[in-house]
DNA sequence: TTTTTAAAGGGGGAAATCCCCCTTTTTTTA
DNA sequence: TAAAAAAAGGGGGATTTCCCCCTTTAAAAA
């Protein structure tokens, strides 16, 4: 009996790339395909739904992956969740791990690490690349994970856009005064003195890639 | 006898993907994946490798999609070139564009898409959905004159650190005043708001890399 | 050589940003 | 459950940035 596979991914194209390519591996099955987390999650509503493996995106419409796997974490903790994303900034990897993911692969997979990959979560139930570990070392050295928090992420993201700080209070659904607090804050505990140096620390951080 | 195709895409697990998905085609065959653009030319050396189209992801090491396509239109003009990227802004497509693309395809592009683009590149020579017709329109109508004075550029490089336009005047040697005027003179025919929009505006056109 | 154009600099006001110090409410932790 | 910490919001002033409209001087074109 081979393992059950399902991908969740807004991009079509990709899905179908690579539930293609999950299909060609002997020890796996694609079940079907989801465009983003809730329809994942209505799938599961049928018990017959529920595969082994869920190969996640992270960036998706209505439902996103950090959220979905919270979920799965909590309601169905036997299925196994491996992120698999294009490029995201190391707070957001660090997320999805902590979220429950046992494993993330990076855009310069190639086909044979993805089906080891696929073969080590479900028999030793994590797969770590040396670049997801260096990046879980260097998190803990610069601990960097308490230093910026979720709603500070979201600002420095929309701060590197030309929005003002008027348009990213109203995009955050919150006060002027506090979007300034994030900044306020963000400058003092990275040492920087404007809005270009917070860009650049954004860049330097993989949380903003132009 | 089958269209050869060629996938250039630095992503392995996206190339292999898409080869896959392009080999399913009836009227393609994938002849090879290259890394890069570099991979492609060299690959080009030997005239059974040059494919009657290729598939080009734009952001890749060593030679781009951009510089890639290029050389392509001046040396191999026979071979079409069909952008396949992930998410580009609007400067990127058009020089992908100018650059000798005969179309470009966005991430939400499903399976049947690509198939029917690839057709339509190699029987009418292009294929441009409305998403990137309506980006041609624009840039007509907009026809910025991207001359860029010498100062303006030095004023540029000085905008994208964290000095404030004081300090960059003390460091051009030359009054705050005039500086201002290097400033208002690039955000009326970039057409940019403020400071994070021409730094966003240096990054795309390799100004300043971070 | 005159005319036009561009570069450098300036005035001044409106808006945005930066910086501290403060309160209330919610959440965490001991 | 009480104490501590974090999140959200605010006041207010100093500074910087943004945006027009203006003058002088140097360079280029007619």
């Amino acid at each position: 009996m081979n393992y059950s596979v399902v991908v969740v991914d807004d991009h079509f194209l990709l899905s179908q790339a690579i539930g293609g390519l999950v299909q060609e591996f002997k020890n796996f099955d694609v079940l079907y395909l989801c465009k983003n987390g809730q329809e994942l999650l209505d799938k599961f509503e049928n018990p017959k739904n529920i595969p082994d493996l869920v190969l996640m995106d992270i960036k998706m419409p209505i439902l996103n992956g950090i959220e979905t796997t919270e979920k799965l974490k909590k309601d169905f903790p036997d299925v196994k969740v491996l992120a698999l994303s294009i490029e995201e900034d190391e707070y957001t990897i660090l997320k999805m791990l902590r979220a429950g993911a046992k494993g993330y692969l990076m855009k310069d997979t190639k086909k044979d690490i993805l089906e080891k990959a696929l073969l080590e979560v479900i028999q030793n139930g994590q797969y770590y690349t040396n670049t997801v570990s260096k990046i879980l070392m260097e998190s803990i050295e610069k601990n960097i994970d308490t230093e910026i928090k979720d709603k500070e992420l979201e600002f420095i993201k929309l701060a590197c856009t030309d929005m003002s700080y008027k348009e990213i209070a109203e995009t955050m659904f919150c006060s002027y005064k506090t979007v300034e607090g994030y900044r306020d804050s963000l400058y003092k505990k990275l040492g920087i003195k404007n809005r270009i140096g917070l860009m650049l620390f954004a860049i330097h951080h993989n949380i903003f890639t132009p």
